[in-house]
DNA sequence: ATGACGATTTACT
DNA sequence: GTAAATCGTCATA
């Protein structure tokens, strides 16, 4: 499928952002809430990198929410603070990045309080923009040999067709030009609270009874098409 | 200084 | 279904 093109007159804003898919950017008071809120609300939105002069963008499908130092599946669990997760103590609106498994990175929404660490994994979108710069960040070409589905369906593929790596940790997706949440476009089909599941989170088995609780948020894949 | 372990992906049987 | 890849991080010493 082709990118969407900015469309008629009066869609595209002269930073060529086409509104028909890409609403208002959330702000600071939409983030500063309990990650499971925030988990809830973000299936739907719109992420937008901006990278390389490209716009690149996606309908965010899948999230899971990490609550806090209780939480046997975060890494703050315990009140662990540590070089690494200092940005799940920042603002509301911070972008954690995290590196693991010796090769992969993985993105989180800040939420809640200052000092409080809670955050959103950000798991999975729906690619709308910028494919083919995803396929080149993803597979090394653009070529349409590999199927949309891969490009951004999961923690790790997404950060990789979006370019996310550590140095954008701490990016403030308020007020930052490289990188937004926005709310989805009048274009875009409103995704149902019906089409959405909850299900335990994804790797996490070492997490005891956290394992089991449904704090992941996953669009029904019937209405993805795959 | 050391070692165990990943909020994963991919290829392969 | 299983396993390898691959190295930063953190608790322990």
């Amino acid at each position: 499928m082709p990118d969407r093109k900015p469309g008629r007159r009066g869609t595209s804003s002269p930073l060529g952002v086409p509104r028909d898919l890409i609403g208002p950017r959330l702000t600071h008071a939409d983030f500063a809430i309990s990650a499971e809120r925030l988990a809830a609300t973000l299936i739907g939105c719109v992420l937008v990198r901006v990278i390389d002069g490209e716009m690149l963008a996606g309908q965010i499908i899948e999230t899971e929410a990490y609550v806090g130092v209780k939480d046997r599946a975060s890494h703050a669990y315990g009140g662990r603070r540590t070089p690494r997760n200092e940005m799940m103590y920042a603002r509301a609106g911070t972008l954690y990045v995290y590196f693991t498994y010796g090769m992969h990175h993985c993105m989180n929404v800040v939420c809640g309080e200052v000092d409080e660490p809670v955050a959103v994994l950000l798991r999975a979108t729906r690619p709308l923009i910028g494919l083919e710069a995803m396929a080149r960040r993803r597979f090394g070409s653009a070529e349409a040999s590999r199927r949309e589905r891969d490009l951004c369906s999961g923690p790790a593929k997404l950060c990789q067709a979006l370019g996310v790596d550590r140095t954008i940790n701490g990016l403030d997706l308020v007020r930052g030009e490289s990188m937004w949440i926005a709310h989805p476009g009048t274009g875009l089909e409103p995704i149902q609270r019906r089409d959405v599941r909850r299900t335990p989170r994804i790797g996490i088995d070492s997490a005891g009874a956290w394992a089991a609780r449904p704090l992941r948020w996953v669009v029904d894949a019937r209405e993805i098409g795959r």
